[in-house]
DNA sequence: CCCTTATTAAGTTCATAGAACATACTATTC
DNA sequence: GAATAGTATGTTCTATGAACTTAATAAGGG
């Protein structure tokens, strides 16, 4: 299976200098997640020969992507020298929500270097001026880094051919060419995506996935989305609004949700659904998920069972995704996770539920509280493969 | 956004002769989509230079893929030299359905040659056994042509690593070696997958798509199969489920599915769910959806609504793989499709319904009747990757 | 114990071959 | 003569294989 099956398009010519593109990336790969690395073991890894790699990796060093490091021992002959990412290079995360937003400054290796929770007005206009206030001093105080650009997760979808913002309810931020106007405030290359889409990337960088094989990452928060990587690459569609499984109808005389349908998937277990299921019941209302989550983790009944409630249909959604996409393995991202040990093996008997293939493996993201940081370098690397410019 | 933003895989190195292999893919899809067509013209369309095209071209004619024809006219000038496709290649398309087995002759153009029914016994070995007679009689009379593979579409999905048969309920065939058993008893290189599959690579290949948007084809017959195009490959999932849409319950407390669930899309909408309706309220029952559809073509009012349910349940799933998927169209294929216009703008109304994003264009198989067999070229074609082979 | 030599592995150098390309050329037509 | 199709040739970029250099340890001899 070729990469590119289907490449009759104009565009994707091939010149003479295609192999060093290729290359060059797969070994500035394989540098990234193997790092700690000799030459001589990436050539044993990859099955290109020492002197390419050796070539290659001149090339690297020059346009200052990677640096030689210490030496490594083994039993006979000359040892070898390990290279690694320069990480003097780096980005600026941002990480949007609706109560709080954080930036940060991350290595190329996803290593989270500084970080601040930074107060965002609610209006679009203010909340970007303060988040560009962030950034210049984020800029200011690390001189001595080299920021190769913006990435940016947020709840909302973005066009992904005009790179705005298209549908950011929970921000209640409108259409907002976002993009353009961060680079041109800052002078850095910005990207942008939804959270679980860049939770995908995030898995992809740096996580247990290795990027040959098809994951969806459902993010349960006020809502729910879902980003899905398939074919080696996230799946954007033709709006940037593939993924929105949140708004499939699973239960046609279910609660009325905010687009307009009733019985959405999120409407039946998202957060707020879980909140719901608990308020119905109980004679002291919760104000948030928060607070449902710790009733239940501190044995609640009625916070238990709404949460199971909560659990069972997002099984539901669950199984709903094995059938349309089989992938490999669910991934969730949210609040639930931290109680993941209660309702996991809930969620996972709903979704095996007549399931007509092997299950995917369910699990929660790798690393839940720096993922979404994370993602940012993951946005900023993928999308616009930084390295492959000259 | 570059061919492969994900490719660090060990595998995947490119040497000094990648150029060309690319390069060549290129050529040929051209040449097979445009034909007939020159040399000059293929370096303007593509970008490469006339004296690169010549020698893919004298490359692509020495292994026989294509022929050069006759001389095209222009108002001054040399005249240039058609290349068409080499029509001396075929292949053996074989469309397998409960009812009715097709077997056909296919350039690779698409064109079919010569078609005929053939009796296939239910039991799967029977079948086989007569499959295999019907190919070797096919492969006698047509000694003037060269076979290049077997394409065969059939209702039932496959393991897209092992390629056997995992999944035909409607065949009532078990797990089956298929392909490597008809690889033995007929020499020639088999290439096998489900209906939907199958027409979204005829789409690509033959139809109105251009393989650079993501597109879904949904198969409407006994039952509902979908295939997704994605990223510029059909996407297949872990365990070649992906696409089950049909097996997402709707409607949790609808009837029960064959696969244990209640509610599927598929019991809500497929052909078996028009004559469920019907027979519900008519005082004459009628066996099959043909006799539905004719009842309905000819202004019965109860047959017309039983169609009008079962084409609202259908939007009603076009709207979940919009909020899915995002594609850019939904195709369908299916019975239902000969009566779209009285029944496609109900699909299409239910479709949009709260639709968050600019809803994919909905429309039927360019070409409903050859799909089925086209698409076995596709498989063929698209899957072996046969003219990149040396 | 020290020096020399062999062995092993890392990394580099260089001639070679495949491929696209730019340029110049030939062929054909009006 | 002008325009267009198609070909031939030298150049450049690239990966490769073989030979080479570098650096470390092991073995052996004095």
């Amino acid at each position: 299976m070729g990469i590119q099956q289907f490449s009759f398009n104009a565009a994707e010519t091939a010149s003479n200098k295609t192999p060093r593109k290729i290359n060059r990336n797969l070994v500035f790969n394989l540098i990234r997640t193997q790092q700690p690395i000799s030459r001589a073991d990436l050539a044993r890894v990859c099955g290109l020969r020492r002197s390419t790699i050796s070539l290659i990796v001149e090339d690297l060093i020059a346009s200052g992507w990677i640096v030689e490091g210490s030496l490594g021992q083994l039993p006979r002959g000359r040892r070898p020298t390990f290279l690694e990412l320069n990480s003097r290079r780096a980005i600026i995360a941002l990480d949007i929500h609706p109560a709080q937003t954080t930036i940060a400054v991350a290595d190329l290796a996803g290593r989270i270097i500084a970080q601040q929770v930074i107060d965002v007005p609610q209006e679009a206009n203010k909340a970007l001026t303060a988040i560009v206030a962030a950034i210049r001093k984020i800029l200011a105080t690390h001189k001595e880094r080299t920021f190769d650009g913006i990435g940016i997760c947020l709840p909302g979808r973005t066009d992904p051919h005009l790179q705005k913002l298209i549908f950011a309810p929970n921000l209640k931020w409108p259409v907002l060419s976002l993009k353009s106007k961060m680079e041109k405030a800052t002078g850095l290359r910005v990207e942008m995506d939804n959270v679980a889409n860049a939770c995908v990337l995030s898995e992809v960088w740096f996580g247990a996935s290795d990027g040959m094989h098809d994951i969806v990452v459902v993010n349960v928060s006020e809502g729910i989305g879902t980003g899905i990587f398939a074919n080696g690459r996230l799946l954007r569609g033709e709006s940037g609004l593939a993924g929105e499984f949140g708004h499939v109808q699973l239960q046609p005389d279910g609660p009325l949700c905010a687009c307009g349908n009733y019985g959405c998937w999120e409407v039946l277990a998202s957060n707020r659904a879980g909140v719901r299921y608990y308020n119905e019941t109980a004679a002291v209302p919760v104000a948030s998920f928060d607070q449902l989550l710790r009733l239940g983790q501190n044995g609640d009944q009625l916070a238990t069972d709404a949460l199971k409630k909560m659990a069972k249909h997002l099984g539901a959604g669950m199984r709903m995704i094995t059938a349309a996409l089989a992938p490999r393995e669910i991934v969730v991202v949210g609040d639930i996770t931290t109680a993941w040990h209660m309702f996991g093996s809930i969620v996972l008997d709903e979704m095996k539920k007549h399931s007509l293939s092997k299950p995917p493996i369910l699990r929660p993201a790798y690393d839940g509280n720096a993922a979404r940081l994370r993602s940012a370098v993951a946005l900023v690397f993928s999308e616009g493969s930084a390295w492959t410019e000259q």
